[in-house]
Order: structure tokens, then sequence, then C-alpha cells
DNA sequence: GCCAACGTTGGC
DNA sequence: GCCAACGTTGGC
């Protein structure tokens, strides 16, 4: 199992809008950059992730699951661009904050703080039982 | 709305 | 293959 973080700007694709699409879920369409297409390339069903209001909000508010693997992004006629489908899963309890996660210590190395306009990020299990935690998850999913 | 960071593009 | 120009992202 691995886990990951989803950004979205919450004007366009709310984590409100995802629960709304509910168990089917859908395509994480739209990102143009390798390194987050390697990331869905990498995922398998079942990970979790973070789903992350970026530019409003600036806040993890709840928790995602990939349900369909890396295929073409419908979106596009490029080849290139592959997408996952995800999921919500819950809400986080207490959303977390990116200055929480800047003010901890042991979030430091996080990809939200290094990484910062990486749209589809890594998210190493430390992290993950981390920002649960902050989040008032235990334990952690 | 501004601007820094950084990924991508294209000329050479 | 280098690097300058350009576009986009995203925090502030």
């Amino acid at each position: 199992m691995n886990y990951w973080l989803f950004k979205s700007e919450p004007d366009v694709f709310s984590f409100d809008m995802l629960k709304a699409k509910g168990k089917a879920g859908e395509q994480w369409d739209g990102v143009r950059n390798y390194q987050a297409r390697n990331n869905m390339r990498a995922m398998k069903i079942g990970d979790l992730g973070f789903f992350y209001h970026s530019n409003i909000g600036l806040e993890a508010v709840g928790i995602v699951e990939v349900c369909a693997l890396a295929h073409h992004d419908t979106t596009t006629d490029d080849p290139r661009w592959e997408c996952v489908d995800i999921r919500a899963v819950r809400d986080l309890p207490k959303p977390v904050k990116l200055s929480d996660v800047k003010a901890n210590p042991k979030l430091a190395k996080m990809s939200l703080v290094t990484s910062m306009r990486l749209s589809v990020q890594p998210v190493l299990e430390d992290e993950w039982r981390e920002v649960c935690r902050m989040a008032g998850l235990h334990p952690a999913p």
C-alpha cells in the first residue's frame, strides 16, 4: 500500500464534488506533468491519498482511494497523458492546513513542502500517519 | 494581483 | 544538448 496526495483548486473541483460522484469516483484528468503522471502510473487499486485544496483553503480536507489504474486521459488526444480514477473515502475530522504541515518538523521533508508545485505527490507512511493524527484520525486508515 | 519557483519549449 | 524565453502553478 502506498500513499499519495492530490491537489485541486476547490472552485474548479472540490472534495464535495468528488463525494457527489460516489463509489464510481472520477478520473483525475488534466495532469500535464511527467512527474505527476509517473506517480499515477505507480498507483495501485486501494492506495489511499489526501485530497488537498490549493489556492483556496490551503488544507487537506479528505481521504480518497484509487479505484482504477492509470489509463489514457480522455481529455486529450495526446497519448502521453494518463490518469487514475479516485473516489472519496471520508472527510478528515479536522482539516490539516499547509501552515500546520510547515510548522511540524516531522513533515519538513514532505513533498507538499519541498515540491510545492507538484500536483500529484507521494506521501511516506510516517507522513501519512502524522497528518492523520493531526487530522484527528486514529488509527490512521 | 503579484511574483517566485520551476517545468517546458524551441532556436541554435 | 544547452540555455534563454516563456507559461503555469500556487502561496501570499
